[in-house]
RNA sequence: GGCGAGGUAGCCAAACCUGGUUAAGGCAGGGGGCCGCAAGCCCUCAAUUGCUGGUUCAAAUCCAGCCCUCGCCUCCA
């Protein structure tokens, strides 16, 4: 398996820390408001990630942090009249709500800043003993010239980015670009620290917790493409000044953003859609599939458009899964043998596209790539239940339920649900009936009385009870009560 | 100004690092079929890979120049 390593710019060879196991930690966001797009496409990102980092076998921790405390959620707990802690655990929650609406796993762990306080202050106080950062009128700066690598992540050398830095110099720093990690703060949500009142910098904590829960051995570190700098390359830097190893990370992942040039409108008006907007009109699966045709650093120019195209594109893969389902369910008595001629192609199939799938992920992870495998193995499951020699028999439908299971576990991966949950009603007297009239349906059709046929296939319909005519003859299911598979 | 990403069919988007029969997959569209209609599905058609030169037996892929687009450099994922 290989990754692509923002810090050295190439594929690399995944060899974690520990074998079989992966300690990833992901860059959150600011609870300051509800989430948008942006934030939930790199969440979906990493999820798959995790999810086929487990598949390949890898005992997975995956922590992500809130930043609870900072001017922001000072300014913005002041316009909507609540504490600074209130307002950060509201939006906390509803993000947390949104993954779940996302079908995003839930991290092993959240860590808040506000949790971690004595741990940041230890960690700048040790900054400060070996000369990387300095205390001036209460707050406290890290010296970017006092760590000789700064700039290695971003490609950046210290001394170009002064020429055109747009950075307004603040009087107390030695240099423009050092960085505060103690901010010096009078009022309520304040901390005691040895340089007196305040709170930490930005960056500070994304170091102290994640060398903290991780034990220092990170193996995946991730976020989005805008954080590299000065986010990441800030974290570098005051991480490995303090514990005196390198590298901090072993593998940085950044995921592209989601712009919204395409949509200048929405922008005009307020801003980016949240991700609750979008969950009401569109469901995870549609979401997800939306993110995942694309590749996870790519980034995204946002298209409403797009994103209604994806759910047509998975109506096709939940049709597949639910002609396999409806085969596999009905017919429970059929046990004769079948012909096995065209079967033994089938299995190299399969084998085939999980094979595929798995060269696809091994590459960086490339869920484009991986979501085309899915559609070739719903495309071939289609011509194989479709084609005219098909015959449903015991080799046949042992078979389906392998394919059934490549299926839903390919989907699972890229967490999408393929389970079309219909009401459970399609067996009994009431199946029976059904059955029965569907018969008759047959026999009017055989007569080409259609009139008959399609005013009976009609009346069901509205009765709720859709018909197919397949190669294999007719079927029927219960429609769910309103919208498609999310 | 600095750093970075990118320009592939009408649209979205892989493959580029590791040159070579896959220019993947999806949406929209054309043609045919299961099958009369509906719903689906199958087969098939559709691309001189931004421009120009170069390297090579071979270039979407490597090199050079040019033309465009976008992001970051602002405590934004």
């Amino acid at each position: 398996m290989k990754v692509y390593n923002s810090l050295t710019g190439k594929k690399e060879k995944f060899v974690p820390h520990v074998k079989d196991e992966v300690r990833m930690y992901v860059c959150g966001l600011t609870v300051q408001n509800y989430s948008h797009l942006g934030h939930v496409r790199g969440a979906i990102n990493y999820d798959v990630i995790r999810r086929y980092l487990r598949y390949k076998g890898y005992q997975v921790k995956y922590i992500q942090n809130f930043t609870d405390i900072n001017e922001k959620i000072v300014a913005r707990a002041e316009e909507e009249g609540l504490k600074p802690m209130e307002l950060a655990n509201k939006y906390a929650e509803a993000y947390i709500d949104d993954l779940k609406n996302l079908n995003v796993e839930m991290p092993d762990y959240f860590c808040r800043v506000s949790d971690n306080i004595p741990e940041i202050i230890e960690m700048i106080e040790t900054l400060v003993e070996r000369g990387h950062a300095y205390e001036a009128e209460g707050s406290v700066y890290f010296s970017v010239e006092s760590f000789e690598d700064y700039g290695m992540l971003s490609g950046r050398k210290l001394e170009e980015m002064e020429a055109g830095s747009r950075v307004e110099v603040d009087a107390s720093k030695r240099h423009p670009l050092d960085f505060a990690l103690w901010k010096s703060y009078e009022e309520k949500p304040n901390w005691e620290s040895p340089w007196g009142p305040g709170w930490p910098g930005w960056h500070i904590e994304c170091s102290a917790m994640s060398l903290k829960y991780l034990d220092g051995k990170l193996d995946i570190h991730g976020g989005g493409t805008d954080l590299i700098f000065p986010h990441h390359e800030n974290e570098i830097a005051q991480s490995e000044a303090y514990t005196g190893e390198s590298p901090f990370v072993k593998y940085w992942l950044h995921n592209g953003t989601v712009d919204m040039s395409g949509e200048k409108m929405s922008k005009s008006t307020g801003n980016f859609y949240t991700t609750r907007e979008l969950l009401e009109e569109f469901s995870a699966n549609e979401i997800r599939y939306y993110i995942l045709t694309k590749h996870y650093r790519s980034p995204i120019d946002f298209s409403f458009e797009e994103l209604k195209n994806s759910r047509k594109s998975l109506k096709k893969l939940l049709n597949t899964a639910e002609e396999l389902d409806n085969l596999l369910d009905k017919n429970e008595e059929i046990d004769q043998d079948d012909r096995l001629f065209l079967q033994e192609e089938f299995v190299d199939k399969l084998k085939a596209h999980r094979q595929e799938f798995g060269e696809a992920m091994d590459d960086d992870f490339n869920t484009a790539r991986g979501m085309a495998v899915i559609h070739n193995l719903a495309s071939d499951i289609n011509s194989f239940i479709n084609s005219e020699d098909f015959e449903l028999g015991r080799n046949t439908r042992q078979l389906l339920r392998e394919a059934r299971k490549l299926l839903g576990k390919l989907a699972e991966i890229m967490g999408l649900k393929l389970e079309v949950a219909g009401p459970e009603l399609e067996s009994g007297k009431f199946a029976e009936l059904v059955d029965y009239v569907v018969k008759l349906r047959e026999e009017a059709r055989e007569e080409k009385n259609f009139e008959l046929a399609d005013r009976i296939r009609d009346d069901l319909q509205k009765m709720g009870i859709e018909i197919k005519d397949t190669p294999r003859g007719p079927e029927w299911k219960l429609r769910s009560s309103d919208n498609d598979g999310s």
